[in-house]
RNA sequence: CGGGGCGUAGCGCAGCCUGGUUAGCGUACACGCUUGGGGUGCGUGUGGUCGGUGGUUCGAAUCCACUCGCCCCGACCA
């Protein structure tokens, strides 16, 4: 595989080994590493950057929709998670404990949260009294513990980062309004900023949150043609309400239980970026979430200190007050082509190239990290042309994507096609569901797959069950999961 | 947690089957010169209690037992 363009190469190839691949570019490209605590990761500063743009994005979306930030206690007795009697055994197998506390052992343990809705619950019955207390909208920024047996960078770890919205509302119909409209903009957020095609949905039962009346979810097809399930989305209906005794007097007078929702975002967001863009050269991120937008490479030649640099330095300032994060690689010690390897396996949508040829035509070369593309552009239009070109990059990725989920969607009507590509290429089956448990855990156990998500209003819609072949109330994505 | 694979220098590996000098190679790192528009070249160096514990043996990276970790495939999950 030594190709005329096969410049970096500590990295095994996405074709190759797709895990292997993965754990490379994510280790290689500095964005985390293993910690000694087994399935517990360190994210490294390239990696938290990444974060830190997709969570600063959907913090103006949840403010720009009226939610605000809160924090709540690290910590939940064991009596509140037992209060919602599907909550508690849904997370209950994966939940971590704190039985000692400052040398004593504690009257009642306490659970690293999971989740937060049964401690933030607690705290919402004393808040809501009156309609005039409602909606609450609020989100907190947090870590949280969940016990996995099988963890995978960014993907499943013990412990993850996330966003988790917390909301009550008066009515039903408010509580499914405020849940739908964090579905859309988690698919915002996937779609516009990761530039990662999402379909959204309802979950089945056997999926759906412990605890909520409706689950919807945003989906991504992965390169290996496995779903991620990117974000969630819950009607919690009033079964955390009358488990926690929110409850409010109405216009009417009467005393009535709370409708609420919850939605959460994580961490595993850095990795489906990965893993939908990167190629054999590593990373390939979004402009829109590239901590370096353009990274400026200054051709070390002769005195190119005296020479080139001067004028690196003054590109860097120009496009860094044209509002792009630019970073200059004034490294002596490593030649260009090394730095071009470099920066292409971190992912840097733009490489701009400055040397003594480009000093005396008064120009500078623009990279492409999609297709190594180069241009050359006067520098009074660097800035300009720059921007268009991440525009375009961020484009470009998503319509990349976007083809790809949709030549790995497949309409398929009979259970045997569903198993025949469940052991293939895999990818998203549109088909027929009858609604009925049984044929889902049929295709769980036989196919390895299991529904993504029902869809809203699939056109067209699937007249029968591809598992028992009866009349199909619903469309559904099957995939395998990670 | 079941099945499979792998742990030897920061990273990638050889050595192990068939126990025996001072444990090698590539790369990275440090220094010097050289070079510089796709991972420059040459030289000199630094760095390893061979994942851990215990055992067998005169002697263990090598054989045995246990254990920890990582990866893959299943069951559980964001």
């Amino acid at each position: 595989m030594a190709a005329e363009n096969d410049f970096v190469k500590d990295i095994t190839k996405k074709s190759v080994d797709f895990s292997a691949w993965y754990v490379d570019v994510v280790k290689k490209a500095e964005l985390a590493d293993y910690s000694p605590m087994k399935g517990m990761m360190v994210i490294r500063p390239y990696g938290y950057e990444i974060w830190e743009l997709i969570r600063d994005q959907l913090d103006r979306m949840f403010k720009e929709s009226g939610h605000r930030n809160a924090y709540f206690p690290l910590f939940i007795p064991e009596s509140f998670l037992q209060k919602e009697a599907e909550h508690v055994e849904g997370f209950a197998p994966e939940v971590a404990w704190v039985t000692v506390g400052g040398g004593e052992v504690l009257e009642e343990r306490l659970a690293v949260r999971p989740t937060s809705e049964a401690i933030i619950c607690s705290m919402y019955s004393k808040w809501v009294k009156s309609w005039r207390d409602l909606p609450i909208l609020y989100n907190q920024w947090a870590n949280v513990v969940r016990w996995e047996k099988v963890t995978r960078l960014f993907l499943r770890t013990t412990e993850f980062l996330w966003q988790e919205g917390h909301t009550v509302h008066a009515t039903a119909e408010e509580a499914e309004e405020e849940t739908l409209r964090m579905l859309a903009t988690y698919r915002t957020l996937a779609e516009d900023y990761l530039a990662i095609p999402v379909v959204t949905g309802r979950k089945s039962d056997s999926e759906k949150f412990a605890g909520a009346v409706r689950t919807y979810a945003i989906e991504m097809l992965m390169p290996d043609g496995k779903a991620l399930q990117a974000g969630t989305s819950h009607n919690l209906g009033q079964n955390f309400a009358k488990a926690f005794n929110i409850r409010y007097e109405s216009k009417e007078q009467k005393l009535e239980y709370a409708w609420q929702t919850s939605w959460g975002a994580t961490t595993r967001l850095v990795g489906a970026l990965v893993m939908t863009h990167g190629d054999d050269s590593g990373l390939i991120l979004p402009p829109r979430v590239a901590p370096i937008q353009a990274v400026i490479v200054p051709i070390s030649a002769g005195n190119w200190k005296e020479t080139v640099l001067p004028q690196a330095q003054k590109v860097f300032s120009d496009l860094k007050a044209a509002g792009i994060r630019v970073f200059l690689d004034d490294r002596d010690a490593y030649t260009p082509g090394w730095k071009y390897a470099d920066w292409e396996m971190r992912g840097v949508p733009v490489r701009v190239e400055i040397g003594p040829k480009d000093i005396d035509k008064q120009q500078a070369v623009l990279v492409s990290r999609l297709d190594r593309k180069k241009s050359f552009v006067p520098w009074d239009k660097l800035a300009e042309e720059l921007k268009r070109l991440l525009e375009k990059i961020q484009g470009d990725l998503y319509a990349k994507a976007l083809a790809f989920r949709d030549a790995s969607t497949h309409e398929l009507g009979t259970f045997a096609e569903l198993k025949e590509a469940m052991a293939g290429g895999r990818g998203f089956i549109r088909c027929g569901w009858c609604g009925g448990a049984d044929c889902e855990a049929k295709v769980k156990s036989e196919a390895a797959a299991t529904i993504r998500v029902i869809l809203d209003k699939p056109e067209p819609a699937a007249k029968a069950c591809a598992v028992c072949g009866k009349d199909a109330p619903h469309t559904v994505l099957f995939a395998k999961s990670y």
